[in-house]
DNA sequence: AATTATCTGTGAAAAAAATCACAATATCAA
DNA sequence: TTGATATTGTGATTTTTTTCACAGATAATT
């Protein structure tokens, strides 16, 4: 019982790649028993190299001649992503996003779910919201420390994001999912991934325009 | 007027970064004229270098003294990533998600914006959600054609994504924001960019359980 | 006007990520 | 048993992305 995360380092998109397997797998394993590198990478369209590269990280080998048996590779993918005990998430900011967030979440994943929702409308606090209980940022600190929360989803505006930020550090967030528009100033030690949908729509926009060759359509 | 996207094709990275840079520097345009690359990047948390190479790819050029003039950065940035004339976007799927996202667009950006939304829930067709018209799935390929609308978003649940996905080439969309947690089939030629909350927050977890040091915390 | 200090723009180098390509291995057909 | 076939795991290679580092530019200072 000593391995988990010294290998090599894994990078954050062999983490999320071998995320996005999962899901894949969990759907497939009732029509199969076994895949090959080829078909996952189809189904998670990433080349066969990449999802044998990946799956290196959870220490799992397969056959050559059967590929991999789902069951195993699933069970090995789960104890390398899912927490040894239990990490429970925060959610800041009950507002449009903080609820479909916490609808999206409802439910799921017994190990890491969002056990407590803040706010700092009066109207939103000490209400269950999706099966949540949602409590007054005033009561962050205390809150989160009795839960042992280490992971904050911060969904309040830009402008309340740093000092959103700066009290799930202090209460002993060491990872922040941020949907705020705002670039996060946190210790190295914390982990951030931002998620930024103004950015993103911008992408898309920029690459649907060169994406399409010289001369088409104008239909009828 | 000949330039704009032949240099030596720009990555999304760098594409998602100048959209970053722009909303910081529209930010402290109001405080400041010029800034230093390592002033931005401070802002947006990368490196100066960083700054300096993603701002070659817009054309222009600050001075070694006074920086970048903001002004005129932005009007380049703007340039840049902006649609010549307008580029309208498609929402599919007004459930929680769709909604959120239908009031943080609502009001932004006239050259990109959603102009419709569709669902196939007979109860938010044909009504005005956030001020976006909704119209039942099937009139997709018709308004998207009359919008001449070449973005879609998708934020139906995983299992009508693909078809989603389709609905949106076939009527001719050359970009795709997909929130569904699902890969998506499409021609070569079509842009996707995806937004996996769950795979996002799996990555989350896994690096704040990693990136706290040995031994810490424990307070009274 | 010379000196100093500091920045930009960018070729070159480094680092990170993805892909290639092949030995090792397993299976099956004859 | 042998040969043919197909796949894994991974070292080597390629590609992509980031960073380094410095020539050239600009302004302030003496
Ligand atoms: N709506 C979306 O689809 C969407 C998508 C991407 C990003 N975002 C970003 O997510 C954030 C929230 O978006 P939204 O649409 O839900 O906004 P919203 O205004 O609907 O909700 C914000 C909520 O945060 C609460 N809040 C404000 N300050 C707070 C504080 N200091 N502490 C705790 N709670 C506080 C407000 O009371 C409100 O309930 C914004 O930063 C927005 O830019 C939204
Ligand atoms: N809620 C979140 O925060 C969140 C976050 C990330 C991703 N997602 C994903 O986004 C999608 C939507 O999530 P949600 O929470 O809004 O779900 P939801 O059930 O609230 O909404 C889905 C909507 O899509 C409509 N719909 C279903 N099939 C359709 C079809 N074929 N064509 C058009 N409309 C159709 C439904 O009528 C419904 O209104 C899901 O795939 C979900 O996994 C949600």
């Amino acid at each position: 019982m000593n391995n988990s995360q010294k290998h090599t380092a894994v990078s954050s998109k062999t983490v999320g790649r071998l995320s996005r397997y999962r899901r894949l797998l969990r759907q497939c394993r009732e029509q199969e028993d076994c895949l090959f590198s080829h078909r996952l990478a189809e189904l998670a369209g990433v080349t066969p190299a990449q999802v044998r590269r990946d799956i290196m990280a959870v220490g799992y080998s397969g056959s050559p001649s059967k590929g991999y048996e789902i069951k195993t590779l699933l069970q090995h993918i789960d104890n390398f992503l899912d927490p040894p005990i239990r990490q429970p998430v925060a959610l800041v900011g009950v507002g449009n996003l903080g609820r479909a967030i916490l609808a999206f979440f409802a439910g799921r994943r017994p190990k890491l779910k969002i056990v407590a929702a803040f706010d700092k409308d009066p109207h939103k606090a000490d209400r269950v919201i999706v099966g949540c209980r949602c409590y007054p940022v005033e009561q962050l600190a205390d809150i989160m420390q009795n839960h042992g929360i280490t992971i904050g989803i911060i969904a309040v505006p830009a402008s309340a994001a740093q000092e959103t930020a700066a009290a799930l550090v202090a209460s002993g967030a060491t990872g922040i999912l941020n949907f705020a528009p705002t670039p996060l100033r946190v210790p190295a030690t914390v982990y951030v991934e931002d998620i930024d949908l103004t950015t993103s729509l911008d992408t898309v926009a920029y690459f649907a325009r060169s994406t399409r060759e010289p001369s088409l359509e104008r239909s009828t």
